[in-house]
DNA sequence: CCCGCCTGTAATATACCACATTACAGGCAA
DNA sequence: TTGCCTGTAATGTGGTATATTACAGGCGGG
């Protein structure tokens, strides 16, 4: 399995939006352009970070625009932004272990905690990485050209 | 998404050779009784187990056994069995950057680093937790009936 | 030594989900 | 008010997780 490309997807977006946003009109059409996909997938994307309060959207002829500093989006954001993981978790579980028997009545209290930790681990660490922290990787590789 | 129930399958499993492996006969028909899925699907996840060196297998009227004890198994080593996840990492990545925008060409090296980061932070937590732990909290959730 | 139980595995079915695509109603700016 | 753009519904499609049936082959116990 692996987590939706709405999350990547996400990132470029964004990515995009600081790049060129002051100087260019971007729409989903541009945007879709860039990332490869759809534009009807940017849109959906787009209106789960303006939920979140990451850009702002103004329709007409008029442009998307962040309402923060690149620095202050992280990883994170965007991933609960974009529904990444389904509610009942990162860690599907096996659903009707059988309660007539002593493993099968108590593996769920053995291991939810667990599995939480986990998942709350790699959260952390998705916090801990910025938009900026992506554009300045751009920006080098930009430069080498 | 999730992470496939291979993984808490798995788990399980080892947990209930370890509970009544030594007395009672333990086999696919058996362990499916308890989580509560298809013997085939067992069986499965038991040869993947035992690839990875963590039980083992005789035919006939045998049985399983740990070829660890629970201290020694951990859960990176059970998601690791039974592939958990994708060669290409955790997290999907859209397939088609335009390599003519100057975001597009480079998203991939900028978040690349990054994505193996998070991805390796959730493994090396998985590492630290034990067939022993989950055991542990099974014999005292018994205890209080 | 042979029988029966069990594993290994292929083939097929089904349900669900991610992503693509078309279509169109509604809103905002020029 | 006009034209582009967003929001969103409806539908299609391919891929994947799990279920299920079927059967060949191996090993242990009698």
């Amino acid at each position: 399995m692996q987590i939706s490309s709405k999350f990547t997807i996400g990132v470029h977006l964004l990515a995009v939006i600081d790049y060129l946003g002051e100087d260019e009109k971007v729409t989903s059409s541009v945007l879709a352009g860039s990332i490869g996909v759809n534009p009807v997938i940017v849109r959906n994307v787009m209106g789960n970070l303006k939920e979140a309060g990451l850009i702002s959207i103004s329709q007409g002829r008029s442009g998307i625009s962040l309402t923060k500093t690149p620095k202050q989006i992280t990883f994170y954001d965007v991933y609960k932004a974009v529904d990444s993981v389904n509610d009942d978790g990162l860690f599907r579980f096996h659903e009707n272990p059988n309660p007539e028997c002593p493993i099968g009545r108590n593996i769920h209290k053995a291991m939810d905690s667990k599995l939480e930790r986990v998942q709350k681990r790699m959260e952390d660490e998705m916090k801990q990485i910025t938009l900026a922290d992506v554009m300045t990787d751009i920006q080098s590789e930009l430069k080498k050209n």
